[in-house]
RNA sequence: GGUCGCUUAGCUCAGUUGGUUAGAGCGUUCGGCUUACAUCCGAAAGGUCGGGGGUUCGAGUCCCUCAGCGACCACCA
């Protein structure tokens, strides 16, 4: 043995031992009982950051599991991340001075797609470098053939239920990247903006987008408002840019008699609370703003103007009529904008495809309450439900090429719409006309997410299809035993995997939940390009080795908190692993020992060991039977240095060294099942010191932890 | 405004159902290259466990309250 364990010479040794022995491959073994993961998929285009290290809880688990004698899977793939992706190749194309409108539909996928498929491997191989045990037979992505039949077939049977209805609804809408989003992708920004006040008919009103006055088709007060009571009901006149204009007054609750001048003008096509109002009063949508960002026909010489721009000459052009009474310039609001490009998000009203999510959500919940599906950390379980207490419909169709095309087809003729599991029509269902022309748009990357835990086990037999859930390996699988993940994909993933899940097999898609927190920087900072203080998890693997970096993320840290991580932390624990190492070393070094008898003193301390370690043992298996993976670890880290190699050796070396071979069994053996406790934590280390006692061709993973 | 979390040694953090002199990693000081390991060993300094109140024989651990910090969400004409 080396005088100190070396990382690299072990790693890729051991790894493609691991999987050329079959170690990680699952099967169907019905003596067994299957304990599965399935790796949420890190976008395929983009290597891993420290966040993607955080699956060392699932390798933990796998390994873990494993050990105990279960049939484990732990299933990997690849996500397409459909606008993540394509956003990342439009910055590239525009640094060669190109863009997407160069490009029709065909060929931009053809280049995303070759983009993706070269990057992918970087990936993969990350996961490998970190020790994964995972399935590589099995892999899955998210844009694979049988996946997106999957995935057809259950926005046809949700269309089909009448879960998922087209719509035309106000939609956030990104006029830079040319696409709409769901409630989840859009972040609000506190922003300082001018509150303008002007005169409106009779009445004086404050707003901060003058610009869509165009499309006012009514103004609001609060019904119980003294000063505005003569007028509820009636129609005003308003002196315009334009034109003078009548529009209606309507007394609604939703105004806030104290904001401004409690006056409020409504503009239903543009802003989402007086869109909800206008429903409430069946008042007409008016829009005056394109899908370019740009203020149309509607505004007359406004017509063309940028909405900002616009903005400015109607409050220029207002000024000058006299119509402006006072500009407040420190009203502060939040705006909301597009979470990728950050740019303000335009409410429009546009037809698309939406999930009813209700039925669903409230479906989800009950399971989530009942404990169908338990959380852990416990405390997120609050905060599952309330966020799929809030879920309203959600807008499942994206403006963009990079992503699983919708599966319907609009008849030219009678206008209605014809879904399928993926084939076209032959002709409209309704009219029977056969020119029909599929939907331009692509899913939501997030519904077909929601359907990755039954749709990769499905997959895996050729033939599988959602109306069928026979096929074996699906069922001996799923539910899946664990979702681990990020807390802050909650609301994106792991409820609607909740909702999809349960709709399309009647059953929940995963026992457990457990959550992980957000590796920040030893300061405690969220990491970001911007801020330069990103760690890159493959530097860290080549200096200290992957069993310290995975042990840094886990050592003294409580499940589902926020990590700070710092290289002090990855040198403490490459430290440890050659503390393992050397105990290990020390023990093999004195094998050779002659025979001889044991005495009094040795006996003593040697029962005491075993006592010691069958409580430690205890401890530990208690420990990560209820998730609590660090405090296992902690214990083990504690025991083996500062107990066994501290105490236990130092009493007992004189007695190794002179040949007593039961105490050099006894600390062995106790030894040998710190290593197959420490194994899911630090897999390499283990796994190589394993062999150096009983050969190359032996694995610890053969062992199992006995009670 | 709502929800959740955090406040323990110089720094970063553990401390599971309340129980003896409160721990770790890193750092600091002193002493050791002892044939497993200097990626080490031995010793030491360093904490009124955010403030206050309560429950209890006993509280860092439970309850109330105050303060500070943080995350997420909602509203915003």
């Amino acid at each position: 043995m080396n005088k100190a364990f070396i990382p690299s010479e072990w790693e890729e040794k051991l790894y493609s031992f691991w999987e050329q022995k079959g170690y990680f491959k699952a099967q169907i073994n019905k003596d067994k009982q299957p304990f599965s993961i399935i790796l949420p998929p890190p976008n395929a285009n983009a290597p891993l950051h420290l966040g993607h290290a955080m699956y060392v809880y699932e390798d933990i688990m796998i390994r873990y599991n494993k050990l105990l004698g279960k049939e484990v899977l732990w299933l990997p793939g690849a996500d397409h991340a459909g606008f993540e992706t394509q956003f990342v190749f439009e910055k590239n194309l525009q640094k060669q001075g190109k863009s997407r409108f160069d490009y029709d539909r065909e060929t931009l996928f053809t280049m995303i797609w070759d983009f993706v498929m070269e990057n992918r491997p970087i990936m993969e191989s990350q996961l490998k470098r970190l020790g994964f045990a995972l399935d590589w037979e099995k892999k899955k992505f998210t844009m694979d053939d049988d996946i997106v039949k999957i995935v057809y077939e259950t926005f046809k049977k949700l269309h089909d239920e009448g879960l998922v209805y087209r719509d035309t609804k106000l939609v956030n809408f990104c006029t830079h990247d040319g696409t709409s989003f769901s409630d989840l992708e859009i972040i609000y920004r506190e922003e300082t903006a001018p509150l303008y006040y002007m005169k409106y008919g009779p009445f004086e009103l404050a707003t901060v987008r003058p610009e869509t006055k165009f499309g006012d088709t009514a103004v609001a007060v609060h019904p119980d408002d003294r000063r505005y009571k003569k007028w509820i009901g009636k129609e005003i006149e308003v002196t315009g840019l334009i034109e003078t204009f009548k529009i209606r007054v309507i007394a609604d609750e939703a105004v806030d008699p104290k904001f401004g001048t409690g006056v409020v003008k409504v503009t239903p096509a543009h802003d989402f609370n007086d869109y909800e109002m206008a429903k409430r009063h069946n008042i007409p949508l008016k829009q005056v703003i394109g899908f370019d960002g740009r203020l149309n026909e509607l505004t007359g010489p406004y017509k063309g103007l940028k909405v900002l721009a616009a903005r400015e000459k109607v409050v220029e052009d207002l000024k000058q009529k006299g119509l402006i009474t006072k500009i407040d310039e420190s009203y502060t609001h939040s705006v909301p904008t597009c979470y990728k490009c950050g740019r303000v998000i335009e409410p429009l009203p546009k037809e698309q495809w939406f999930v009813k999510v209700r039925p669903l959500a409230d479906q989800a919940i009950k399971l989530v309450e009942k404990g169908e599906i338990n959380i852990y950390p416990r405390r997120f379980k609050r905060g599952l439900i309330d966020w799929l207490k809030k879920f309203h419909d959600w807008n499942i169709s994206r403006q963009i090429v990079w992503g699983i095309r919708i599966p319907a087809w609009r008849c030219s003729k009678c206008n209605e719409w014809t879904v399928t599991s993926g084939e076209k029509p032959t002709n409209c269902l309704k009219c029977q006309s056969k020119e029909l022309v599929q939907d331009e748009d692509t899913f939501d990357t997030w519904f077909s997410s929601s359907q990755w835990s039954y749709a990769t086990l499905l997959t895996q037999d050729h033939h599988s299809q959602l109306s069928n859930l026979n096929s074996q390996f699906y069922t001996y699988f799923y539910p899946t035993a664990v979702m681990e993940t990020g807390y802050e994909i909650l609301p994106w993933w792991v409820a609607r995997m909740i909702m999809m899940g349960y709709f399309a097999t009647n059953k929940v898609p995963f026992k457990n939940v457990f959550l992980h927190g957000m590796v920040r920087d030893k300061q405690g900072r969220k990491m970001s390009k911007s801020k330069g203080n990103v760690v890159n998890p493959m530097e860290v693997l080549d200096k200290y080795g992957a069993d310290a970096l995975r042990a840094a993320l886990i050592f003294q840290t409580t499940e589902g908190g926020d990590i700070t991580f710092s290289e002090d932390k990855a040198v403490g624990m490459r430290n440890f692993a050659n503390k393992i190492w050397n105990v290990g070393r020390f023990l093999y070094l004195n094998r050779n020992g002659k025979m001889k008898e044991e005495n009094g003193k040795s006996k003593k301390k040697l029962s005491d060991l075993h006592k010691e370690f069958f409580q430690l043992k205890k401890k530990s298996i208690k420990n990560m039977d209820s998730y609590n993976f660090s405090l296992a670890f902690d214990t083990l880290f504690e025991f083996l240095w500062h107990r066994f190699a501290d105490f236990y050796i130092e009493e007992l070396k004189e007695e190794v060294r002179s040949g007593n071979i039961k105490v050099l069994e006894g600390l062995e053996e106790v030894y040998l099942q710190v290593l197959l406790m420490l194994h899911p934590f630090m897999p390499f280390v283990t796994e190589a010191v394993w062999k150096e006692f009983h050969g190359e061709e032996k694995s610890i993973l053969d062992m199992r932890i006995e009670f």
